[in-house]
RNA sequence: CGGGGCGUAGCGCAGCCCGGUUAGCGCAUCUGCUUUGGGAGCAGAGGGUCGCAGGUUCGAAUCCUGCCGCCCCGACCA
């Protein structure tokens, strides 16, 4: 029985909360809906960013930095912007601190000309740059990211899902066309989608976003969906198709080959911190995590069972032995020779935070050659030959990383349905959540009335669904294809 | 911002209703010995502005007033 993780039947927010305690991944701190990300969860974002940040650049984007610091003006220049944004927005307004009677106060003196908003997404202050930059079309394309934090004054919080400030990547492109510019919106989705699919081993679903759930300034929002083991949705990652709207904004021209001026077309694309709580809610048990081996931070872990120094050391020998032999294949190896805890705190403790291999070696197996390996995953355990074990190794994280995503996507294909009842609809959804796949008759209307009765929304419309012909669930309006129906995190 | 709950040791809590010696318990920490193939045992030790500010009282963690903070549920959202 895992000490302190509260099981996901009993209540699984709480189940939630307690793996990424537990397992030493973020706190919080002093601000509210602020988070401290620990050494430990902070290693798995350090592998998601170097995996992305390199398909990225395959992809042909080069990385920058833009400020902080938004001028307000900025933000009411594109209207749906600011409308999106607004009521989320931390402002500075004063530059200084003084010594007051009550201790340290805002010195009011010190009142800035212009407010300065804390930069809640970057598209204002990245296309006032871009504006300087672009005049011909030999400036174009520009294919930009940043890896940084933005701000965004949530009510309600929770750790990784929704923080208040919080750690993301943010692409933004400008192209000479709209079909280059459509072109890299769905390239983006779909570098997403692999990500997710190959490296956290979560299935998604690549799918269009209704025009109530689009991005604030996109003409078209492009999203990753995944199924958490409680039956709801998370949006994973999204990819806009931004049109003219921000060269408008903010005045971006440039001559194309014939020297007419013409706005420039563009995307923007994100994925952040959020990623660590669907990597968590995708594949974790009531043990605790449970990490796909290509983000583990340590991915095998070798637990000596030992009387005396003289044993620790014959142990020690192997174990550097097998590490060795590890880290010439590129896995990742502790052993853990800590004389402070027994083997059976260690198991558990390596259990919470998912590392996928242990090996336990002892005098058992310094007589016979053999070392016990658990797998994470299944818990499955034998004792398996020293020699060669590196390649048995090798072979074992390919196999759970392949079995890791199988078991989430079986999980998600049993948790699609197909629904055509509006009544039985809304029975389920409550009774039995997960993804329903309906028809709609394409109106913000019939949109709202779900979300206001069920608190289903439209997760996307999946890119790849065949046409079929049907009729809207609610209203009984034709509908070429089904839509994605869930209750969303 | 509306509804509910909670602030007592690093963490989790009891005590409060019904005021009264030195404010307890579990985990964690420290020391020592024994242990080590699934979260060790025993013995001892350290650690507190009882959220803050007033008030009532001979006496306040406990009663009263005000303030602050946090958590949960809703509206908002990657």
């Amino acid at each position: 029985m895992a000490k302190g993780i509260t099981s996901r039947s009993e209540n699984y927010s709480q189940w939630y909360n307690d793996i990424v305690m537990k397992a030493d991944l973020a706190e919080n701190s002093g601000v509210r809906g602020s988070m401290v990300i620990k050494p430990y969860g902070y290693a798995i974002w350090e592998k998601m960013q170097a995996q992305l940040d390199k398909m990225f650049k395959e992809t042909g984007h080069e990385n920058a930095y833009f400020p902080l610091l938004i001028p307000k003006s900025y933000f009411s220049k594109e209207a749906n912007h600011v409308d999106g944004f607004a009521k989320e927005c931390a402002v500075v307004t004063h530059y200084r601190l003084k010594n007051g009677s009550s201790g340290i106060e805002v010195d009011p003196e010190a009142k800035l000309e212009e407010e300065l908003i804390i930069r809640p997404t970057s598209e204002t202050i990245i296309w006032n740059t871009y504006k300087k930059w672009i005049q011909s079309y030999r400036d174009l394309p520009i294919l930009l990211n940043q890896w940084v934090n933005v701000v965004r004054w949530e009510m309600r919080t929770r750790l990784f899902l929704r923080t208040a400030e919080f750690l993301w990547q943010e692409g933004h492109t400008a192209h000479a066309t709209k079909k280059e510019a459509m072109a890299e919106t769905t390239q983006m989705i779909n570098v997403y989608s692999e990500f997710a699919q190959n490296w956290m081993a979560m299935p998604v679903i690549i799918g269009s976003k209704s025009e109530s759930e689009r991005f604030a300034g996109a003409l078209e929002t492009l999203t990753i969906e995944a199924l958490m083991q409680d039956g709801k949705a998370l949006q994973s990652g999204t990819s806009h198709f931004l049109g003219q709207n921000f060269a408008k904004a903010f005045d971006v021209k440039f001559a194309d080959k014939e020297g007419k001026l013409e706005y420039v077309w563009a995307s923007s694309w994100g994925v952040s911190t959020r990623l660590m709580g669907a990597l968590i809610m995708a594949h974790s048990d009531d043990k605790g995590l449970v990490l796909p081996p290509k983000l583990a931070p340590i991915q095998v872990v070798i637990v000596p069972i030992y009387k005396g120094e003289e044993q620790l050391e014959a142990i020690r020998k192997v174990a550097n032995k097998i590490s060795d032999s590890l880290r010439a294949k590129n896995i990742s190896v502790k052993f853990d020779d800590r004389d402070t805890h027994r083997p059976g705190h260690k198991f558990a403790e390596y259990e919470l935070k998912g590392v996928p291999v242990r090996l336990a070696i002892g005098p058992k197996d310094l007589e016979k050659g053999s070392v016990e390996l658990a797998r994470r995953d299944t818990f499955e355990k034998n004792f398996v030959s020293q020699e060669n074990i590196d390649v048995y190794i090798e072979n074992l994280l390919e196999e759970m990383q392949n079995s890791i995503f199988e078991k989430a996507y079986k999980f998600r294909e049993e948790k699609t349905y197909k629904i055509d009842s509006y009544d039985e609809f809304k029975k389920q959804i409550i009774d039995n959540p997960g993804f329903y796949l309906a028809h709609w008759d394409g109106t913000t209307e019939t949109e709202e009335k779900i979300k206001t009765e069920t608190k289903a929304t439209i997760r996307c419309i999946p890119l790849d669904a065949e046409d079929e012909e049907g009729v809207c669930m609610v209203t009984g309006k034709p509908s070429k294809r089904r839509v994605i129906f869930a209750k969303a995190y």
